[in-house]
This record gives structure tokens, sequence and C-alpha cells, in this order.
DNA sequence: AAGGTTTCGGAGAGCGCTCTCCCACGTTTC
DNA sequence: GAAACGTGGGAGAGCGCTCTCCGAAACCTT
């Protein structure tokens, strides 16, 4: 019998007679065959694999992403979608410079068929080297730079304005916000919608400080903010760990949270139930997103969208609503 | 030029005239080659790839494993040494029977060199799964049945008797014990270490109740215990979980921890610190662990132990002491 | 019954590497 | 100066699959 016939049975293609059909599946049994995938591979040029990286540079990179329930949403979100059509995942971590380039030349090298990032931090570069190296790329969050990828993001815009309502409901009047590094769009957006929201309130002056991203620097902004704005009675800060600084400021003057300043941060991450008060804060549908996030790579890989060579499609992307999660702090 | 000029330079095998070399490098750099993994995997026979495997199957799995930093410390061992030989980590999950399965396959079909093993449940199939499918496979803690294979593993006994000094040093002079299943060569050592240094102190009565490993075991155990033996003082538990539940029921009985009973588990897994009071408990190197596991690996798999395809060498353990860590309980 | 059509299996190329041979050339040795 | 040696580079096989082509057999059609 020819290898021929044998591949066909294995990969279910075209017609085989049901007995030989039954011959070749009993030997493959028997003798406990299994095909080799590098041979299949070099082929194909199809791994039937698909990455998932998350990357972060910076020290204590593990504890960061295995204490974070962040990431294992994402798990769960991504793993039913990519099993359900047999693809496997395999898991990367990009901890170092060193770690990033190993990474893109695995990548490279045909190591999976495309790869779902899930950047920690704003500013990072894995994104465009993957796409630079012709690396099917998905991103959970939209790029920072111009790199033309796929990617599934929160509808920025209208967190902010769901933070915005629900201080303009509990009757706050004098809001200010601690935005982040004038650079990054997704918290551009969540500036914007905030006060958006309330200028078509009638609140048209919402103090802006700037942060960025920590909680060292949400202090910073919370004291300078209440020298500049004393009358302050309520911050939206564009991420949980600048609310959870501004809390902490907030506490140590002796000003009361929520009594006399509301405070409401974004994301919903662990920082928003380790800070006292336990943050309100915007959360993210991490699970639907992932989810969406791998479908829209494994439609990329299995060319459901026809591309020309000359104009390549535009990079398939997916906006999501946001959900405000009410705690302590207002 | 030839191709095997190319390959000579990129694999830096033999001589080459330098001349040539730095030609070859210039023609990789300027055209952006790129070697195929695929092709050549499929004669090298090797992907320079390691799996690092979680596996557990049951719900919410990936919650467990990414909020327990017990697997960011495994991966922080474990992530130098591959790196340090140029091995690409990726991690594996098998979260469903399903996924395990796709697995198995995906690693007997060259997906990887080998797996690392971290089995979350003491009867997980995996590993043996592995081994029969003819993966190098070297594990997180020793297979719990006659699987032939590589493990790392606490010295339980150790562990056990520094539980039991400790108790001794506090001046408990009336132990018992909660156990694990008969099956559990691990659970085993620790009851045994315990009696064992007890016994060398003139106390040679020490009761022992088996529990299931999970929290409600752990309050039914307490209960039989504080029912069979009222004086009871003192409470070693076979791992956190139960030493929690066995908590739970002393505190519920108005009995005071560590006042009237002092309590040990073992692991220093999260339970440790969320239990009330905070467990004293005895704690495993982890990192230190998981780098020996990468290197029993990294070693077996580049042959440094010949093996007679008559008589396959015995595979290669490492045995780790433990740390007692003193909080609340004791 | 002869021709056309469909179905099923085999032959063989080729995926992109690595690696063993072998040859050409330059260098040493007696 | 000829034989022995060493060194650098090319030719070409072959890793284990998939997939296109082709031919043989079985099935219809007129």
């Amino acid at each position: 019998m020819s290898r021929a016939t044998v591949s066909r049975v294995v990969n279910g293609v075209r017609n085989v007679a049901p007995g030989i059909q039954q011959a070749v599946r009993d030997a493959v049994a028997r003798t406990g065959y299994t095909p080799n995938q590098a041979a299949r591979s070099l082929v194909t040029r199809r791994t039937g694999t698909v990455a998932l990286v998350f990357s972060a540079t910076g020290k204590a990179f593990a504890a960061r992403v295995f204490s974070d329930p962040f990431f294992g949403r994402v798990v769960d979100g991504v793993l039913p979608v990519l099993r359900e059509r047999a693809i496997q995942p395999v898991m990367l971590v990009a901890e170092s410079e060193q770690a990033r380039a190993q990474l893109v030349e695995y990548l490279r090298r045909g190591g999976a068929d495309g790869a779902l990032v899930v950047p920690l931090d704003a500013d990072d570069p894995l994104p465009s080297m993957l796409v630079a190296a012709g690396v099917p790329t998905v991103l959970f969050g939209r790029p920072h730079d111009s790199t033309r990828c796929g990617f599934v993001e929160l509808d920025n815009t209208a967190g902010a304005r769901l933070a915005a309502e629900h201080l303009w409901a509990t009757g706050r009047r004098r809001p200010a916000t601690i935005a982040a590094p004038a650079g990054a769009p997704t918290a551009r957006e969540r500036l914007d919608g905030f006060r958006e929201a309330f200028a078509a309130r009638g609140v048209t002056s919402v103090p802006v400080v700037r942060g960025r991203f920590s909680v060292d620097s949400g202090r910073r902004a919370m004291a300078r903010l209440l020298k500049e704005h004393p009358g302050t009675d309520a911050v939206f800060a564009a991420n949980d760990l600048m609310a959870q600084g501004a809390c902490q400021y907030l506490r140590e003057e002796g000003i009361t949270v929520p009594g006399s300043v509301a405070v409401v941060g974004f994301d919903d991450s662990v920082a928003a139930r380790r800070a006292r008060p336990q943050l309100t804060t915007v959360r993210q549908p991490v699970e639907r997103m992932a989810a969406a996030m791998a479908g829209l790579l494994v439609e990329e890989l299995t060319g459901g969208r026809p591309e020309s060579a000359l104009q390549p499609s535009e990079p398939a992307s997916k906006v999501f609503d946001p959900v405000l999660v009410v705690r302590d702090s207002t």
C-alpha cells in the first residue's frame, strides 16, 4: 500500500474505499504509527499551532502574570476557541529583551502559525516586531504605534462615559481626571469620553493632570489636583493603579473616600480590590475579548478574508462594551 | 554558493573561510533569510523546544493556575535554564481530557523535544501517557504510579520532621495527624517522618485520620480527631488545604488556634496565607526544584547519560530540603 | 457493446534543510 | 620535486510527509 493512500486516510481527504480505510486505520492502531509533524509542516507550511504570548520585560515577570487573574481569564477565553478547531495552543512568555528576540525568531521560523499577543506594557515593541517579521498577529488592546495588525479592544469612550454618568448620578459636580501620557490612544479616549459626558450635563471645565500609569504617579497627580483645584469632589483615573495612588494620598491627607471625594478607576485589575477602599472601576469583558481575539486570528489564518498582495486588507478588529463595577470608592 | 556552505555558517560547524563566512552573514542580513524550522527539524529530529506542561482537569483550571503564585515560581525557575541553552520554552496546558489527548498527540508528533510536567492532582494520568508515548519527561513531584521517568521532589520525611520538631519545641506533647489517602507515596512519607520524630522523643502513639487533600475532608478529619482524641494539642496535616479545614472546624467549635491546638500544614500554598490564622507550614524551594527539573530534562535530551537500549538507565531524580515557615497557627 | 464518466489507488516530485562524502587546492615533509 | 597531509567548498542524498498527476477499474449511457 502506498504512502499516498495512508496520507489520504489520515487526513480524511478524497474518497478511499471503506475497506482500505479500515485496513489503514487498523495498521495505524496496531503499529502505533504517528505522523511526523516536522515533515508535515514542511509541505503544508502549517504547524497547527497558535502562540499565546505574554509580553513584558522587567523584574518579577512571572510573579506578575501568575498572580493577576487577568491572564487566567485571557487563557480561559482563548482555549475553547482553539481547541474547537483542533489548534494546539502554546503559551510563550517574553520576560526579557533576549527572550523577546528568541521568541520573534522562533515564530519567524514557523514555530507557530500565528500569535495572540497580550502586551502588559503600553509601549511594548513586540507587536511591531512580529508584524515586521511577517507573523500573523492579533493583539489584546490597540497597538500603541502604527503597527498594522488585528486587535480587540474595549470601547474606552463608553467606559469613561459610564464612569461619568455614575459620578453624576451620585451627585458629584466637580470632577477631575488623572489622565495618561499623551501618547497612549486608549488613555486619550478615556479622557475624552469622560469630559464629553460631563460637558453634556453642563460641566464644561474638568481639570486634567497627567500620570504615568503607576501608583506613585497617581499619588503625585492627586496631590497636584488637590492643590490646584481644592473643590474637587470626584476623580476619574485612566487606570486602577493611578486610582489606587489617588486614594492613598487622599487618605493620608485625611480626606475621606468616598465621603469627600469619590474615585473611579479603570480596568478592574487586582489593584481595584487591593485598594482601600475597594475601587469602583470599569471592567473589560476579558474572556469574550480573548475569545474574539483568537477568532480573528483563526479567520486570518484560514484565509477567510481574501487579500490582495498589492493592497492588504485593513486588519480586523473588534470593540467591546465595558461594564461599571461599583465598589466602595464612590 | 552552495546551500551546504550557508548551512555550515548558520550552524557554526567546521571551518569556513572568514571571508566567505562574512559574505554569507551579509547575505542573510540583507535578504532577511530565516531557516525553516520544519525542514531543519525534519533532518535533525530536534525542535529546539521544551514544553512546560500544567496539567489538571476540572473546572476553573486557568483560574487555579493563574492565581496560585506556585506556578509563577515554577516558571521563574525553569526559564533561565532553558534560555541559557537557547531552548525555546513553550507552556502547554491540559485543562480537560480532550486537551490532554491533544497534548499527548502533539508531543508524540514531535511538537517539542521533551516535557516538564507539573501535575496539580496526585492521580494525574498525563505523566504515564507521555512516557508511554516515548516523550522524554521529567516531573515536578514523584510519579504516583510506577511510571518510569525523571522527577524532582521534596524530602517529605525531612519536612515532616521539621514540623514535628517545631511542635515539640513549642511544648506540644499530644500530636495527631491528618494523613492522605493510602495510595500517595509522598503523603505516606510525610506521615512516617512525623511519627518517627515524635517516637524518637518518646511519644509513640500518634493518632491518624485520613483525609482526601481537600478543605472539607480536613474539617471532617478534625471533627473525628477531636471526638476520638479529645486531649490533642497539635495537628499536622499532609497539605495546607486539610490544615485549613482543620482550622475552620476548630474555630467553629470555639477552640483557639494556636492557643489550645496548634496546626501545621504542608506546601506553603496560597491556602496557607488565606487561612485564619495564617498557617505554619512546610515550604518547597520551588524555583530551585524547577530549575533542577529543567536541568534533568536537558541532560536527558543532550544524551549526557549514555543509555543502552536493552537496559534503559534508571530515570534521574533529585531530592530537595524543605523549609519550615512559622506563621500564626502554632 | 462501445464509448464516456466517475472512482479509487499508485507513482513520484518536491517541501528546505543537514550532513556525509569527495574533490580541489595549498602546505608541509623527506 | 614528489608524496603525504590538511583545509575549504560543492554535489547530492535523504529526512517523512503531502499532493498533483495518471492510469486502471468500475460504473453509467446511448
